[in-house]
DNA sequence: AGCCAGGAATCAC
DNA sequence: GTGATTCATGGC
């Protein structure tokens, strides 16, 4: 996408297929904060971005033009061409087209490998709102200040080195709760190598899976999320609560399996998959499709 | 107040 | 192997 270097701001004045609200609302991402209307702070890659979006025109806020190229550039994925992954999925059912159309501004974040494991092993029965209250606490807690902007204290994400003091009632203290002794044990297999993150991307999907689900806490919805959101994994396709109950709604017409629906889409969607599961969850949380008083109608 | 949440481990058969 | 129960916590 085209930029310009205006007053310390990079301003993209033409963007495509982008939507920052789309992008950070769509539950991919848990690290960002709210300040007006399309105008978000994001916490990412150990910096804090501002982003002001005015229809087409994109404002990311106090930063360089290395920054951009080198950094945010592949952190919002604007090389890839959604235009064409839209059509593709569009043209596979009606309801892809719906989704695609609804929310047509998500781009699949390039996040940190480590920080999704630890943020989607958090994210397990829980609501999104605690989940970003949660990984706000324990950045606090173990990363390392940024910076403060507006009279609020920014942090890192912790790395598992910087965890490495937390002992299992310390972070029950933090009140992840059960998930305590899982952030655990993904960070002494992440930092004695049993597991390594940085392979996930090159092995063969069934085996990346399989190690990371070798990780306490960590089954097929949580690894599938690392893999899709920290490994660039587009063949995966997390089944949540929603997922599943979309999927029943628009496919299945009845009560369903996951492995089942998981199955199934796999095969379905090919190498989209991760984006087709992104845009249908993010379509069915915010219109609460298949949600009990809905379920099973039109 | 009771139900539910971007689930997974554990137990019962 | 499948199905039910348990786990901690907060929002609605």
């Amino acid at each position: 996408m085209e930029y310009i270097v205006d007053r310390g701001n990079i301003v993209i004045h033409s963007a495509s297929d982008f939507d920052i609200e789309h992008i950070l609302e769509c539950g991919q991402c848990f690290r960002f904060y709210k300040i007006g209307e399309k105008n978000y702070r994001v916490i990412a890659q150990s910096r804090i971005l501002e982003v002001t979006q005015m229809h087409k025109k994109v404002i990311l806020h106090h930063t360089t033009e290395e920054d951009f190229l080198h950094i945010w550039r592949t952190y919002f994925d604007l090389k890839r061409d959604y235009s064409a992954i839209k059509q593709k999925l569009g043209k596979m059912n009606q309801h892809l087209q719906c989704a695609v159309t609804e929310k047509s501004g998500i781009r699949l974040l390039q996040q940190d490998t480590w920080e999704t494991l630890i943020s989607f092993i958090i994210s397990q029965n829980k609501h999104i709102t605690h989940i970003k209250q949660l990984i706000e606490d324990l950045s606090k807690a173990y990363g390392t200040y940024i910076a403060t902007v507006d009279g609020v204290n920014y942090y890192t994400f912790p790395t598992a080195m910087q965890l490495s003091s937390a002992k299992e009632k310390d972070l029950r203290a933090l009140k992840v709760g059960f998930r305590a002794p899982y952030i655990i044990d993904a960070r002494e297999k992440v930092l004695k190598g049993e597991v390594d993150l940085n392979a996930l991307g090159d092995r063969p999907i069934d085996d990346a899976k399989r190690d990371l689900m070798t990780i306490k806490g960590v089954g097929p919805k949580v690894a599938d999320c690392v893999l899709l959101f920290g490994a660039m994994r587009y063949e995966v396709f997390p089944v949540d609560v929603w997922v599943k109950r979309v999927m029943e709604h628009f496919y299945f017409n009845e009560e369903t399996k996951i492995n089942l629906i998981h199955d199934y889409a796999m095969k379905a969607y090919g190498d989209l998959a991760g984006f087709a599961q992104q845009y249908l969850f993010y379509y069915a949380r915010d219109f609460q499709i298949g949600k009990r008083k809905n379920s099973m109608e039109t």
